[in-house]
DNA sequence: GAGTACGTTGACGTTCGCGTTAAGGTTGAT
DNA sequence: ATCAACCTTAACGCGAACGTCAACGTACTC
């Protein structure tokens, strides 16, 4: 049993960083900027990452690297997040259903808006790449009639259109 | 003909900057970084900018704002699209047409790469979409066998899902 | 119990992407 | 000639998002 994790499935600072592709030091500044609960310890105050902080931490990567958001925004997003979550939890409690539905709905008030963000980002983004293509297909035009020496590296199929 | 403009097409800084909803400042400081050429001077030294320029300008707003690439990252790109103008405009000179052939490849070879890249975003993008839809409409089927009060406020149409 | 690898909390340093004076020159109208 | 509006460069400042020590504690092995 060489097992290399101290406690199941938890993952001390270094394992953790290197999975995510982050360093220690991030993880600790997102912690200090509210963007990850403080994780569990060990005795000694070690951290210790659960699953559910990894899912998070990979949030947070996509969201920044992904959309280019601030921590800051991303911190919100992720606090709708937790709402669900919440919601989840509390499940079983019996707090009256007015008050969840309240809940609920802000909760897809925030998964709205971000829904709408993330749809306008697509269509600019789409109308780049439409450029992008069209540019791409002149060159390979000319190619093609001027210098029909080596075949095109590989053709990027079309992102996601078809009819 | 009461001409704001003081050569015509041109725009100073100060209008140039508002119509690209920039500051002064940060225009100055793109030039400084290399994302934007020089722009022509009026004898006092006033920075005059051209229609050209001023679409340099907007890309480099697209790429920031859309993508959230880093000035470095936009500047590379941008000079990739030097290159395609530069092409353009060498177009009548009789350089032979091996050494077109040339940069056009390599032309295209950044463009592909541009291309891939913003493929690959929008395929995660298009997941978490697919993610953040399939989570509003739980809330909307939660909210509408135990809520029935307001009617949602609108519906996001289906981004470019289909088939 | 000594060593080594890994962790902890400060605290200061750095780069990016500008904001903000400061001190002065240019333009165009009067 | 003067004035306001606009511009110039230079330089310092600033918040975000970490990097990088320093000093010290922990965990585990031998």
């Amino acid at each position: 049993m060489t097992d290399e994790t101290p406690a199941a499935g938890y993952l001390q600072i270094g394992e953790a960083a290197e999975r995510a592709q982050l360093t220690q030091r991030t993880l600790r500044y997102y912690e200090e900027k509210g963007l990850l609960h403080p994780p569990t310890r060990m005795e000694g105050g070690f951290r210790l990452y659960s699953a559910e902080d990894m899912e998070r931490i990979g949030r947070i990567r996509q969201l920044k690297d992904l959309l280019g958001f601030s921590l800051a925004d991303i911190k919100e997003m992720l606090e709708s997040d937790d709402v669900r979550l919440q919601i989840r939890a509390e499940w079983r409690s019996d707090a009256d259903t007015a008050e969840k539905a309240m809940k609920f709905r802000k909760a897809r008030e925030v998964t709205m808006q971000q829904l709408n963000l993330l749809d306008q980002k697509m269509t600019k983004m789409a109308e780049m790449r439409d450029l992008l293509a069209e540019r791409l297909g002149k060159y390979d035009a000319w190619l093609l009639q001027w210098a029909p020496a080596p075949a095109p590296d590989r053709e990027p199929e079309p992102a996601q259109a078809e009819g």
